[in-house]
DNA sequence: ATGCAATAGTTAACATTTGCAACTATTTTA
DNA sequence: TAAAATAGTTGCAAATGTTAACTATTGCAT
């Protein structure tokens, strides 16, 4: 953790970094947006509880630990999809405290939908990339993901 | 905009987006969300209005359109950060109902110190990895931003 | 074994933030 | 030149977040 010395191709690649991925996850994110919304009514906060629990996080605290949110703004999150249908809440016979959260078929399907047009969407955008081009990105997304989570 | 035939590698070029992205995004957006909030007392939406002001945005209502956020709400975070002496606000000759939006010299020592203490906790992520694979993150994150950006 | 601490979740009270509508001031346009 | 559009701010109501307190259950230490 301490300090280091930053060669040339380190800083061209943390520039790029800056230069794409914030506008264009802020792209992505507002095209979801849009789309949970306007069509399904539901926001974006409900839409990363949602995804979170498809993801396989079934407790309240472990969705307040990853989204750095506290506890009762997750739990009131949570009622409102479980009054809109979308999720479901069941006991846990191993642990009494804990309740388990699972999607409904419908919020499962509202998920599917969602995701689907995002990547038509994102799909819509990259079609005009050569295959070569699409491999450096994959190529490029494994060396990232290496240096961020070991 | 109509219906697509996705193939293999594009489809896998979007899964491994999803795959990557989010979750790198979101340890970038906490590290920087701790050091400003910790260590400079603004929140992460002051952030990121003193990043697009710093980036070229100098009004109010560019700011509210490529943030996704109401003009009501930006007005209000840089009122606070007019207030935390980091923003300036002069009226426009040319234009007089354009009020120009400018970093001040301790808005502009600020974000560079968040910035470099960033790059340096990416570095220190990043340095693992050889000169091939940033080579690589490059040319991925070109082709990225040469899809999304048209 | 039992009592104390920790964990899971919710509720209450309160503060912050956001968005919509309305308003002023200025510029564009028809 | 009158009407429409644009830039910004403010009031108010609604949504969202946080801390503190509470119940229920489990883990642990003596």
């Amino acid at each position: 953790m301490g300090k280091i010395v930053i060669d040339e191709n380190l800083q061209q690649s943390i520039d790029k970094f800056w230069e794409v991925i914030p506008s264009l996850w802020r792209g992505v994110r507002k095209h979801i947006h849009d789309q949970a919304v306007e069509d399904y009514q539901i926001t974006l906060a409900q839409f990363h509880i949602l995804r979170h629990i498809r993801s396989g996080m079934d407790s309240v605290s472990e969705l307040a630990k990853t989204g750095k949110i506290s506890r009762p703004a997750i739990s009131r999150g949570v009622d409102t999809l479980v009054h809109k249908g979308l999720v479901n809440r069941s006991t846990d016979a191993k642990d009494r405290r804990h309740i388990q959260l699972s999607l409904t078929d419908e919020g499962e399907t509202l998920l599917n939908e969602l995701f689907g047009n995002t990547r038509d969407w994102m799909a819509n955008k990259m079609i005009t990339l050569t295959e070569a081009d699409l491999k450096i990105i994959q190529q490029g997304l494994d060396a990232l993901q290496k240096a961020f989570t070991e």
